[in-house]
RNA sequence: GCCGAAGUGGCGGAAUUGGCAGACGCGCGCGACUCAAAAUCGCGUUCCUUCGGGAGUGAGGGUUCGAUUCCCUCCUUCGGCACCA
């Protein structure tokens, strides 16, 4: 053997050709109207430093199913830019000394470089850098834009702090049952501040709707669980003195059973209401609610604390006068902060009651029919069980008291015969989907009402001395344990022990009930939402600034677009004072009001980076555009995006933040269509070796850059692809990326080393099927790229590369042979561009480049040749 | 507690309009090449087996000629929400 072909060496041909696509502009993206286009989009990175393995898994894949795309014909623009202001270059700084900007931009500098490597698609003519002033004059722009139609506005509120951090967060940066900052980890408290809000519930409704986009269904649920839409009716009760409180409710058809109100502690009439008798206690109340934070409240668990105001409310459906309490179970920022307690049909409110003696009334029939009645011994006459028995109704002994549950045909049975029995003295009851006490024969009281609930106590009280120390019936039936699964239900069922409304089904209750109430003036039908407005000021030097002038005279005034960006200063103190820097800053906040020109003060806090990556998709479409956030003809061409790739974890900040600029714009009428992604998909996350997540203080990061020295680029990328199911993610594999790197091996020999001697004879049957599974591979390849299934596309591209190896003695010689290795090529051509053009290039093929070929497809075509 | 997703060899993972379970890769075993090793190549590799077979996709049941795939119950893991009226 003399002729050894040269070996592969992915770090000498790697390089070469990300240089030779650079020059040649091969992923420019430009407009042609005459080709489909492909907007695919992958989340933007944050300029942390160094490219992370994690980058590699979340945007190779990308990668590859945009250059398939372009293969299939294709006009794709895939850009690329940089999430980059925010906490950690402000954090540098501080332990560091290096300014933010500077450790900023020399990130991105590094970063770009490690970008590249990766030898994508990315068309750098677009980046855009969210830190850069041309960019963020436009945030500031949407800031004004939102500001000018209502939708942002400032309120003094308790908000969540991080005191790490140095800033507020929005609730959804607040994570877990500790509420930690979800950037450090540090559980947040309340401050009460005065701070920028954004509008997003007032899309809360469209939000929601995700017709016509393809997103992941977990994505969805994740919104729609986030969103938390609740429909129901807004009831008003009176107080003595008049006083209209709204309570909101989903269980209108309850209304006959509220038999208390309870009020948030927060909630603005309980100063007024309050009794002076209970001045004292609610006063003690209030100031301990007030203290503990919320993950004390957690640590409490859900016992419930509350107490009473001294006031009573007027139920508007039947003008019973029910007393009215506090109770931190009550969120003053959800629904009107107020409630009406139905205990017999909600399980904090039965707890309540339970705890505090409160009245409790069934007004809803068990729809599981489920009926129980309990004699303990020397209730019943002897012959009692005999008796049930006769009749097939089956009880248990159970520490010597019969227990029945009793089949709904046979409760008025059970009835009468009890009746008979019982002792002269004593009494017993039948409960669930019935509520009667029996105290002998013709003597049975009904509990259909508060009073009557009274007077069976009573009663009861008189004849059995336990009794005397509970405070309410319920109470006396909760003291059996057999009774408890039957004494509370909160489903839907026929009203009962409710005025003229007895016997409706459940099925109409709630909306009977609301348009009566409707006609009777004192309720409405309702919606609320557990999605509360984006908080976006913070309180850190490294952002946006907020483009809002404070004038004595004017009040808030945004500044004009031409006075656009309000530039950051950068001769800052960024000390973490926990004041926002630019406001310790000499002279930086001192100007004058746009619209009287007095003298006038800027706002010093920043924006929230979410709102820099809630549109960066729209500044991709041009990035240098001066006249606007983008370029019109841009958008027609390129918008909607029609692949988004990320991890899940935005789900409900970026993922729901971006939905709502995008509403927002198209009402403006600067951006036009429903929703900006049409499809959207997410990626696993890659871990460390042994399987937790990845971390320096773990030790147990990969180094991207270490990996493709050692394998090439191509290695990596088509590891990444092969090694996991993309949407799972897993620990990084230190095994199987040696598997790839045999395969590229393979493949290069297979491409470079002569075949069979001249004059070989081909074997008919091995070139049929090589040509087989060549058609076969084409069409396995296509569908797992639209399908987003990427380990299977490596493995179909080693099943092909098999199946050369071994009929390369029998079928080599053939034409088959020869397009099953073109073919072979093209396919590989996403996944490992390099390794696929450089052998492309070796075969003497006279197309320039690999992928300017066109797509292959699995219907008839001629044998591929280059 | 509520909602959602997922459980397949020693490992990563294939296969679902219901049709040969374990593709592809790792690892492992045997062999070739080599003085030797590495690399490479070839063969084998779910488990049990008395070598006839038998069992097998988290567990149990059901539908079916046939179930990893469909239905019911349960278990485990992960993710989200959690006093949201």
């Amino acid at each position: 053997m003399t002729n050894h072909p040269p070996r592969y060496t992915p770090e000498q041909i790697e390089q070469r050709w990300q240089e030779r696509w650079e020059l040649d502009g091969l992923y420019r993206a430009k407009i042609d109207p005459a080709r489909p286009k492909y907007y695919a989009l992958t989340m933007l990175p944050y300029p942390s430093g160094d490219l992370h393995i994690g980058h590699w898994y979340a945007m190779t894949p990308s990668d590859a199913r945009a250059r398939y795309l372009r293969m299939r014909g294709y006009n794709v623009m895939y850009p690329i830019g940089f999430d980059a202001f925010g906490l950690p270059a402000e954090n540098a700084a501080i332990q560091r000394g290096i300014h933010p900007k500077q450790w900023t931009y020399s990130n991105i500098a590094n970063m770009r470089k490690q970008l590249r490597s990766m030898g994508a698609m990315w068309d750098w003519d677009r980046e855009a850098v969210s830190c850069d002033p041309e960019y963020y004059k436009w945030t500031q722009w949407i800031f004004t834009q939102l500001f000018k139609h209502g939708l942002a506005y400032k309120k003094l509120s308790p908000v969540d702090w991080c005191p790490n951090c140095n800033t507020t967060l929005a609730r959804e940066q607040v994570w877990g049952d500790d509420r930690h900052c979800e950037r450090c980890k540090t559980p947040v408290i309340k401050k009460n501040l005065n701070q920028w809000y954004f509008r997003i519930t007032k899309y809360a409704d469209e939000l929601l709707n995700f017709e016509g986009i393809d997103w992941p269904e977990r994505v969805r649920t994740l919104q729609t669980n986030w969103i938390g839409r609740s429909a129901g009716a807004q009831v008003t009760f009176l107080s003595a003195a008049a006083d209209p409180i709204e309570v909101f409710t989903t269980r209108p058809d309850t209304l006959w059973g509220a038999t208390f109100m309870v009020l948030a502690p927060e909630h603005p009439l309980v100063a007024k209401l309050t009794t002076p008798a209970q001045t004292a206690a609610v006063d003690a109340y209030i100031a301990e609610v007030t203290r503990r934070t919320d993950i004390e409240r957690e640590a409490t668990g859900k016992d419930k604390t509350g107490v009473f105001i001294g006031a009573f409310a007027t139920n508007p459906v039947n003008g019973a006068q029910i007393p009215i309490w506090i109770a931190d179970y009550v969120l003053v920022t959800y629904g009107t902060g107020a409630i009406m307690a139905v205990p017999a049909h909600d399980e904090r409110d039965f707890e309540f009651a339970l705890k505090f003696g409160l009245p409790i009334l069934p007004v809803i029939d068990r729809p599981d029919g489920l009926t129980k009645s309990c004699a303990p011994a020397g209730t019943m006459q002897p012959g009692f069980a005999a008796a049930l028995r006769a009749e097939n109704i089956a009880c248990e002994e159970l520490d010597g008291a019969l227990c029945c549950t009793i089949p709904p045909s046979k409760v008025a049975r059970y009835v009468e015969i009890a009746q008979r029995f019982v002792q002269p003295g004593k009494w017993t009851e039948v409960i669930g989907t019935r509520w009667e006490f029996i105290f002998g024969p013709q003597d049975t009281a009904v509990w259909n009402s508060q009073p009557a609930g009274q007077e069976i106590l009573a009663r009861c009280q008189q004849l059995d001395a336990p009794a005397r120390s509970k405070r309410t019936l319920m109470e006396l039936l909760w003291a059996v344990e057999f009774y408890r699964d039957a004494l509370y239900h909160s489903e839907y069922g026929a009203m009962i022990n409710s005025g003229d409304f007895t016997g409706t089904p459940g099925a109409t209750a709630k909306n009977k009930v609301t348009d009566w109430l409707q006609q009777q003036g004192s309720g409405k039908t309702a919606v609320t939402y557990r999605l509360r407005d984006w908080l976006i000021s913070r309180q850190r030097y490294w952002g946006t600034p907020i483009p809002i002038v404070y004038c004595p005279a004017c009040g808030q005034v945004p500044v004009p677009d031409d006075q656009l960006p309000v530039q950051l200063p950068e001769d800052v103190e960024w000390k973490p004072t926990g004041e926002s820097p630019l406001k310790l800053h000499p002279n930086w906040s001192n100007t004058t009001c746009p619209k009287c020109s007095q003298p006038a003060q800027r706002d010093t806090d920043t924006m929230d980076t979410f709102m820099c990556s809630s549109w960066y998709h729209l500044r991709y479409l041009s990035p240098k555009f001066a006249d606007g956030p983008f370029d019109p003809r841009e958008f027609a061409y390129w918008m909607p995006v029609d692949s988004y790739t990320g991890g899940a974890e935005h789900a409900t900040m970026h993922l729901i933040y971006t939905r709502f600029f995008h509403k927002v714009l198209r009402d403006l009428g600067i951006t036009s269509g429903e929703e900006p992604m049409a499809q959207l998909r997410n990626q696993g996350q890659i871990l460390g070796p042994d399987g937790q997540r990845m971390s320096k203080s773990r030790g147990n990061v990969i180094d991207p850059d270490a990996q493709v020295r050692k394998y090439g680029a191509d290695t990596v990328r088509a590891f990444l692809m092969f090694g996991y199911r993309w949407v799972d993610g897993g620990p990084w594999g230190t095994d199987n990326i040696e598997g790839v790197s045999r395969w590229l091996n393979r493949v290069w020999a297979l491409a470079t080393e002569a075949g069979p001697a001249a004059g070989t004879k081909t074997d008919a049957d091995d070139a049929r099927s090589l040509q087989r599974i060549t058609h076969q591979t084409i069409k396995k390849v296509s569908d797992d790229y639209e399908s987003y299934e990427f380990n299977t596309i490596i493995s179909a591209l080693m099943v092909l590369t098999n199946a050369l190896h071994k009929l390369r003695a029998t079928a080599g010689a053939s034409p088959a042979w020869e397009a099953a290795v073109n073919t072979l090529l093209k396919l590989m051509a996403p996944a490992t561009p390099h390794i696929a053009e450089e052998l492309w290039a070796q075969r003497g093929c006279r197309t320039p480049y690999i992928r300017k070929h066109g797509r292959n497809t699995t219907q008839r075509q001629p044998p591929m040749r280059c």
